[in-house]
DNA sequence: CGAATAGTTAGCCATCGGGATAACTGTAGG
DNA sequence: CCTACAGTTATCCCGATGGCTAACTATTCG
């Protein structure tokens, strides 16, 4: 197995700030300068530009620079691969919850079995 | 909108670490110890107990001792809420997509119309 | 009872993360 | 050319994070 990806760290770190996050919402919407990208946030410029850092790191940001004018744009395979850990996890939980659920029934069988048998007893 | 979600920053903190991520997919296969959880990783049970705090201030792990023995379960829904959130961000890029193609088909076709003006300008 | 087991609490350290300011570079535009 | 604009770099501050050891509490078991 070995799921160490230190990559899906970078992704879940870039999410895990309300700033960054709101960055993305912004960005599939389509590209945008720095400073468009900036402006909603009381932050100072050099403040917002580690946060853009941190999602460039992560890979779920790609950026060039034309003229004085850098341009984000979202890349969204990064992002694709934590929602489909997210995805793995709950196939799982949810194949162990119909094991719960069959378990329960057997549970439920045996006891009207039992019952039947007592019933023939008595 | 407004969607500052302080929740959603713990989960995907929570989920920014190589060990609490392992924990998590143990975890979806059912409830454990804390000794049981923590016995796969090389470091000190202090150390380990951190990660398990972090996951549970998070929401996405819950726990209760019966005598000396912490056992640990999955909560599913703030793994949920993070998926969807990844998912909502998809639906707008896709969306988005379609239209940046159809945006590009129309540009083909306009282009096919000029050619065929030229062509009989010519 | 006494020893082993299962966690827990407290404190120490180094590094990282998110914010700030100040000063700088490079490109447009008048 | 020179001013305004769009970013960038360099530092600084401080609280949070991730690791450790040592010492402690509370069960369980022989």
């Amino acid at each position: 197995m070995a799921n160490y990806s230190p990559r899906l760290s970078g992704v879940f770190h870039a999410l895990d700030d309300p700033t960054r996050r709101a960055v993305v919402r912004t960005l599939v919407r389509g590209p945008e300068t720095v400073s468009a990208l900036a402006a909603p946030f009381p932050m100072a410029l050099p403040s917002f530009l580690k946060h853009l850092a941190v999602l460039e790191e992560s890979g779920v940001v790609r950026s060039r620079k034309e003229g004085r004018v850098r341009t984000c744009e979202l890349v969204p395979r990064r992002l694709a691969q934590a929602e489909r850990w997210l995805a793995a996890q709950r196939v799982v939980w949810e194949s162990r919850s119909d094991r719960m659920v069959g378990f329960v029934e057997n549970l439920h069988r045996e006891e009207q079995a039992r019952a039947k048998r007592n019933d023939r007893a008595r």
